[in-house]
DNA sequence: TAACAATAGTTAACCGCTTAACTATAAGCA
DNA sequence: TGCTTATAGTTAAGCGGTTAACTATTGTTA
């Protein structure tokens, strides 16, 4: 591996002035350029990133965080569009992605985790934290390196979806089509603070319309397909009239819909389902699941902008990213009204 | 940021003594190691990885190098199981993963890529290589970068999912259900090593039972679920009678049941339909898919393995995983058979 | 023409850690 | 006791870049 000084050697001239060169720091003529250019061209120079952190002191490296909790990370496909659209913005400025799943315990994450944090190895760090425990924020904060994250976080620069806002489209959805008897598929409240905004939405627009909320019969999953599967079983045992289900997320609702259709009911038919996140397989599940699309992609690319605003001693002003309603076929007017 | 020095400076002794205690090297007693500890906790101290990596000529990362193709990375979630194993192996091994997509042209991989592969910053690579242009394995042999495919490779150490064997445990199963009327959905040849494995297991499968495979319906998709919607349609043209769909990825087959069902048919009464790769929402896809399991999560545990027996100057054999036929309800015997 | 500024390039210190080479002390052994 | 050997710790030279401080040259201006 030639190293600056071969190249320096090879051009005759100085290893400050390759260094200008390759880095574009006036005073040097084209003349020089060229002969080092050249140089480094015969040698097949590429600059070691180790020494070159090492002296400027910033890696061009960006940690990409999200909590290893659930398995969430390698089975949420959520998870993994925000992950694209960080990767298309770094990539773009030339920045690489570390990836890190720190396991959280019950007083904060992992030792490895914060290690990395104080190494000097990261310029900064996007992290996904909408979860209540063992933030992975708090070691960045104290040693502050540059972060933003994306979920409901106070005292940090943060990209959030707008959770609150597709809660109450979805709930004015789903009355507008006529239904009056829904159940409604959560997680356990303060699990997740973006679930929470959604629940807030839902009854923001109940209560609009004279609902109380809390008479709705509503049951707990963890995100999974099975926990929506039983989901619906619990709704569908507690109230057989009812001719909607709210799920707040996607699998879950895909779950559900499972769950009714194997019961020998049709979706939408007899029950509709609504769900929320719009994966990857929302479009072409049978039925097309009506759901709210959170733009995954954009929230990754909005956390690296804000990121690299920052880097670059800027003061961003924290983002909520409006989302949009998917009305599909997966929800319908009840029969009642047909 | 305290650094080596001060903490040395802190615990009375040279920096060399520090140094040895923390990467304990032997030759310091209980008591300096203890005074040493002491001053790392007071102080505060996490070493400076890019120092230590100028200095070891190690970085502790590895780099997990999925080419930008389709955008698969991002999409494909069997991708990100086997990300799941690298993650789970490099963690155990106090490595980080560093996250590569490159861009694939006409001749080669992207400049950020290449330049990554030379900057010294990587210890080894994991690669997804499954296709044969514009390989991102020529620069990480070129520069002798220690590196692991995941997929059918010559000349590098690599871990292959057995697709062969799980080519022919799908038609052995389709074909002892009964069905002698079958289409099959894949990809373009050529396009991708594996599926062309997968289609050999097939064909030696049906040649064992006196069937030309060339003579069953075939079309081609993209892996992704519409093509899968499309190719039924254009198998189900091209034969009405078929009672079986083969199809090379579980995504197509979807789309496949999903076509199947909306053109007023029922899966897997009037058509068996299997898939390939068992994602995650197979199992609960309705109707549940038949399908192989190609145990991602493994394989990317295997590579990681790999790249860390070469890491450390041992001689690994390539690996060859076997795969898991999954019967589930999407395929049946054939209504004639019943 | 002298004084000064701008330009081009060099030297060497520094980033923070590792480690070979060295010194000093204690232990082992004939 | 004297000599070797193992142990404990230190010094200082890298690793490969960046950059402040410096020198040398050329151009500008009064």
């Amino acid at each position: 591996m030639p190293t600056l000084q071969d190249v320096a050697r090879h051009a005759g001239v100085s290893t400050a002035t390759v260094s200008k060169v390759l880095s574009n720091t006036p005073y040097f003529t084209e003349e020089t350029r060229l002969k080092v250019m050249q140089a480094v061209e015969e040698l097949g120079y590429v600059p070691n990133l180790a020494a070159r952190a090492l002296s400027r002191g910033k890696t061009q490296i960006i940690a990409v965080v999200f909590p290893y909790i659930y398995d969430a990370i390698f089975t949420d496909p959520l998870v993994l569009r925000i992950l694209e659209g960080i990767e298309a913005e770094a990539t773009q400025h030339g920045y690489n992605l570390l990836l890190s799943t720190p396991r959280l315990t019950a007083d904060g994450p992992d030792a490895h985790y914060r290690r990395l944090v104080q190494s000097g190895y990261i310029d900064g760090v996007i992290a996904l934290d909408n979860v209540p425990v063992a933030s992975v924020i708090k070691p960045l904060r104290k040693k502050k390196v540059p972060h933003v994250v994306i979920g409901y976080h106070e005292s940090a620069y943060s990209v959030c979806s707008d959770d609150y806002s597709g809660g109450r489209q979805l709930m004015e959805y789903i009355l507008s089509l006529g239904h009056t008897r829904i159940g409604i598929i959560t997680v356990p409240i303060d699990m997740n603070y973006a679930l929470n905004e959604r629940v807030r939405g839902l009854q923001a627009v109940a209560a609009e319309h004279g609902i109380d909320m809390a008479r709705m019969p509503t049951v707990y999953g963890d995100f999974s397909v099975v926990s929506g599967i039983r989901g619906a079983a619990e709704l569908l045992e507690l109230d057989q009239g009812l001719t909607a289900l709210i799920c707040l997320n996607d699998r879950m609702a895909m779950g559900a819909i499972q769950h009714i259709v194997q019961s020998g009911r049709r979706v939408p038919q007899d029950i509709s389902v609504a769900g929320y996140d719009d994966i990857p397989t929302a479009a072409t599940f049978s039925p097309p699941l009506t759901t709210v699309n959170q733009h995954a992609p954009e929230q990754g690319q909005m956390a690296a902008q804000l990121l690299f605003a920052i880097l670059n001693h800027k003061t961003p002003t924290p983002v909520l990213l409006p989302v949009t309603l998917i009305p599909r076929s997966s929800a319908a007017a009840p029969r009642s009204l047909e």
